[in-house]
DNA sequence: TATTATTTATAGATAAAATCTATAAATTGT
DNA sequence: ACAATTTATAGATTTTATCTATAAATAATA
């Protein structure tokens, strides 16, 4: 059985002839004959009482007249539905973001993306950024806010964002009634750093290498928000996003302190699986990001416009 | 779209892998390829995000799963259905029957059927044999319990009963004391007779004519019912079914007078659309008339052993 | 009752499609 | 880097849907 076979089935059924139906269908008569005779052929029934002027149903085809206009209905809703991209109420799809961007970046565009996609249920995963680009090798999140640099070769990114990592200490520190510090001075006091799988701690890595000195590290860890406070109780210095210590450095908590001729920071972008296909209620979320900060025309030009 | 598609794509969904999906469904990864890619073109929407060991669901493909999923069963379900040929709640039937068969052979029959169909509403149609075949001719019932004979090159007819047709008359009636009249004496008495429509009439008018004389009709009517009442009450005598009277005489209201040489009948019969076919549903009634009373052998005959 | 028009069914040819084999391209895991 | 496994593509083959032409049956009309 297939969908045509019920196409011509309900035709001949309204109509009650198969020479009209065939007319309806554009197609001859013949073919609705054969398609019919081919339908109670498979269901092992007869569907039509032939002979008359017009031509009647069986109680199998009334039975069969049921099920053929809901599936019918079915059929043209599915079609309907998924070519003007609707999204069905708790479907949802899975993304991943960094902790700064979640909590910093992501929140007025999250807000305005419900208003745009009620239905819609996000599911946003937060972790490290390695971590969030395995879920996007795997398929498990459509796209994922990370630090870059990051360079895979099925990964796409695109930057949105530039976030300095500026040497913060606690009010209290000998630093902070100063204006500016060495990297000599900086790698003698106890610092807190991010885990040496990090993106944040390569670029702190990779500057103290260039400069030739080597920090005297206290502290490894994962989470910027820890950071932050151990930064101003006074465990140790750190470099820290601007967008962690913005709060505390109006609050007076924290200072900056430049560090001569070194200027640390990086940067925030979207990436997403290479080849990947978006749908429209996730293309939307990407580009409002894109839109909200910076990136939108590169994007563009790595995904196509339309497709 | 076809159904195979639908398949096609359920399968791949569920074990997430192409080349998986055309093992289970027993044909080569590119049948499936092609399958899903074509579905995919006319949908217009990605289903699959490929690229991974293995595929994932887009939004759109998590939304036609659904879809699919319903449709997918309601095939299932009718055919099911339509093979064990079971009967819809609510489905039913329209057939024939006159006066005489609703009232007198029929009602065990129909208390028995409802027991075997509960499910199935039927409709009786009563009228004159000729109207009822008009419907048989239109495809508007299924089957008739009419009078016999009834010739008509698209209607085949099979007898189930043969019932008498005496001559009755009221009990206060003069014939009423005797056992037996002749012929020429009946014409002299007011006779109340069928309308001239009706096959018991045709039957009547028949032997008369053979015998050479012509009744002295006072009225033609097409309800025995009424017949009989009017004979009760002396309006005048005639020849109505024994069915219709047997009760009239076991009270003593009617009497039944011989006829010299001549013996009135009527057959009752069932009557289709010759080539019609039968559903499970209508057979299981007409075999049940059939085996009620007489029959079965020739209707198995003509319609055939199964089919 | 014969005739004309209209119906569904059938047979054979044709066009369309679904499926297969073989192979390429890409990706994963060792 | 290599072996194994994945999906995609190209072309051949088989299946099937459709068409044309025609027959058979029926209904309407003269």
């Amino acid at each position: 059985m297939n969908l045509y076979h019920l196409r011509y089935f309900l035709s001949v059924a309204q109509t009650g002839s198969f020479s009209q139906a065939a007319r309806e269908m554009h197609v001859t008569q013949p073919t609705v004959s054969s398609g019919i005779a081919e339908l109670e052929k498979t269901m092992g029934v007869r569907l039509f009482n032939r002979g008359g002027k017009r031509v009647a149903l069986t109680m199998e085809g009334r039975t069969l007249v049921n099920y053929a206009m809901q599936i019918q209905d079915l059929v043209e809703e599915v079609e309907d539905h998924l070519q003007r991209r609707d999204v069905l109420p708790g479907e949802g799809f899975q993304f991943g973001a960094i902790d700064a961007a979640v909590t910093y970046l992501l929140p007025d565009i999250l807000k305005d993306y419900r208003r745009a996609y009620p239905s819609v249920s996000l599911s946003a995963q937060v972790a490290p950024s390695r971590y969030l680009v395995d879920d996007l090798l795997m398929n498990r999140s459509e796209f994922a806010v990370i630090s870059l640099p990051y360079d895979h070769p099925r990964v796409e990114t695109v930057s949105i964002y530039r976030d300095s990592m500026p040497l913060v200490v606690g009010a209290s520190h000998p630093f902070a009634a100063r204006e500016r510090a060495t990297l000599q001075e900086v790698v003698q006091e106890p610092l807190i750093l991010f885990h040496t799988d990090s993106i944040s701690r390569k670029i702190v890595d990779e500057r103290f290498a260039e400069a030739g000195v080597s920090p005297g590290v206290v502290m490894e860890m994962r989470s910027p928000e820890a950071m932050r406070k151990l930064v101003e109780v006074g465990v140790g210095i750190s470099f820290l996003p601007m967008l962690t210590v913005q709060e505390s450095l109006s609050a007076g908590a924290l200072k900056v302190v430049d560090v001569e001729r070194v200027a640390f920071s990086r940067e925030i972008g979207v990436a997403w699986r290479r080849g990947r296909y978006f749908s429209a209620a996730i293309r939307y979320l990407i580009e409002a990001i894109f839109e909200a900060y910076q990136g939108l025309e590169v994007w563009q030009e790595k995904v196509g416009g339309t497709k």
